[in-house]
DNA sequence: GTGAAAGCGCTAACAG
DNA sequence: CTGTTAGCGCTTTCAC
């Protein structure tokens, strides 16, 4: 399998290798007619280029890094995908880790990454913790956090709007009629949770509701775990919550399960909101009323900040939050209206 | 962000740097104390490998690509999950192209692969086109075809016992007094899909019930797809079948919804089955019946003959079909017994 | 317009 | 045991 170079095509074109190489580059200091001459014979000789031998001289990969907790989870596949698409339309292309949610594992792969000379790395962190573990890091490739806010630390992080798309959801579910609402899982040291839940608590005062939130140390992003924690809540009898708004679509898919076995009805009984849009919260049956996270621009900004600080050579960060948006399905009912 | 190498390791050690490319790579052909002190520097000065120039010099990248139709489908997803933690605990990392269902970009993302150099490629193909699409670059580099049975094509791939899926799949009703069952979903140029209609035909003739298929040209990975093809067959009113197989989840899925537009409910007026066993096949008010790929030893047999087929040099391909079990949920009802 | 040559960071003979 | 040296395939000055 030994594959043809430059130093091939150029023994049969009968010129130096630069000349090839300035053929192949589009170089403009070439005669055309040798230009046209050496590509034809490369197409001949079906050559490809050696990215990796280019990589070396240019002191670039054109790689970019992307580390996700799990590539499974729906959240993370559909950024991975727009962000994957996103790279390449710039030339990029991406190399995956997943973390499993391991912050040794994180730390490990981050620097994979950077031995392997990414340009850059896009990385989904499954909490707050993952900045300051990756700190030393972080100073030697161009880095963006996405989907965690990071608040006010000194690096780049695009987010959607936590505070913001809880308060609109609560909203929403007060527009509706609903005056006890359960805030379901809230997770300390995360910031991005931090946030959803004030984002409720605010808008209950502003109301003038009274707020109640459930917190856990579970992962907010299993519908296992949530099922788990949600039959807690159901088993105070009768249910003094006429709605419960789950800190992620995941969460809510567990309290879904656990309402069905609890013999509640979604909407009839209580409503259910949840937060993200992942692909699941469309499906029948499930039909989930959410906020969404716009994950394309998400993505979108994300590689294009990135791309910014890797030309930029300029330091300095850049935090792009995004505004999250109520989806209104069928898991909550206006209970201000008869049944 | 200029970054250190191992000369500037040799400097300050005052060794050649060869002896740190020693001391680095674990070669006994060197002194302890000199590797110790050698090793400490590295630490010291926060050296990092090149991992691209090992590469050049290596004519190795441990570097697998990894090419999927779309990494958001959850069947792609767990896939990915598990090729890349399987690579990674083999010292290579992955490279992660979409090819958007589309036979060029398939075949440019290929091209683009084996210019970076890549050991091997996995592939997941949306259709059995995929191979006639690419062999002739198939020739440059080790490949593994997974998920598509490609019958007897001289070309590895580990793929599931589609045939044998449907056939228990369909025994499974039939036990269940369903004698009256409609293969939902075949797809003409998919030998993975014509497997699958196989075996449920045959499994009709043995049992001495008729057979019933709906083809389709649409995708048959995508719920809507699926929701619009099941609209046409609950057209017709009294519905004929007390059984559905669905030739994916996602357009059992799809079932699902049109079914609970059409009022029809399942699994009390019809029994749904499906195939693959995604994620979204537990969710709570799915819980479909189906029949599980067993995608993690999927996975992992895929990266195993794709790191033996790149170890070996001797060329050769093999098949690896494996078998599929039945996941009893709550989409399918025995008729047998009064409702 | 084209060739010669240096060098990217590293490994692997080959000497000593 | 350690140093010297020759590349890996390519880009890029610098001459001609």
């Amino acid at each position: 399998m030994k594959s043809i170079t430059i130093k091939d095509i150029a023994k049969v074109a009968n010129v130096s290798y630069a000349t090839v190489s300035r053929a192949l580059s589009g170089s403009n200091e070439i005669g055309e007619e040798t230009r046209e001459r050496v590509l034809k014979i490369c197409q001949e000789m079906g050559y490809t280029a050696n990215t990796v031998a280019r990589s070396m001289v240019m002191k670039q990969t054109k790689l970019l890094g992307l580390i996700v907790a799990n590539i499974d989870n729906p959240f993370m596949s559909e950024m991975a995908y727009h962000i994957e698409m996103r790279a390449r339309e710039h030339g990029y292309n991406l190399m995956l880790c997943n973390s499993s949610h391991d912050l040794d594992l994180e730390r490990n792969v981050f620097e994979l990454l950077v031995s392997r000379q990414v340009d850059g790395i896009i990385l989904v962190p499954s909490s707050s913790e993952s900045y300051a573990n990756l700190k030393p890091l972080i100073s030697k490739v161009p880095t963006v956090f996405v989907s965690e806010n990071l608040r006010d630390l000194p690096e780049s992080y695009v987010s959607v709007d936590n505070y913001r798309g809880t308060h609109i959801g609560t909203e929403y579910l007060y527009s509706q009629g609903h005056r006890d609402i359960l805030y379901f899982g809230l997770r300390k040291g995360s910031v991005t949770h931090q946030l959803r839940a004030e984002g409720y608590m605010d808008a209950c005062r502003e109301l003038g509701i009274e707020p109640h939130v459930f917190s856990s140390n579970y992962s907010l992003s299993s519908v296992q775990a949530g099922s788990q924690m949600a039959k807690q809540i159901f088993a105070a009898s009768p249910f003094p919550y006429s709605a419960i708004f789950a800190a992620t679509d995941s969460l809510a898919l567990g309290v879904f399960a656990a309402a069905d076995e609890a013999g509640i009805r979604i909407p009839e009984d209580v409503s259910l909101m949840g937060f993200d849009n992942i692909l699941y919260a469309d499906l029948p049956r499930i039909r989930l009323t959410t906020i969404e996270q716009p994950k394309k621009t998400m993505a979108t900004a994300a590689v294009d900040i990135l791309l910014e600080k890797i030309t930029d050579e300029t330091s300095g960060y850049s935090h792009r939050i995004l505004t999250p948006t109520l989806v209104i399905r069928s898991s909550c009912r206006n209970i201000l209206e008869k049944k």
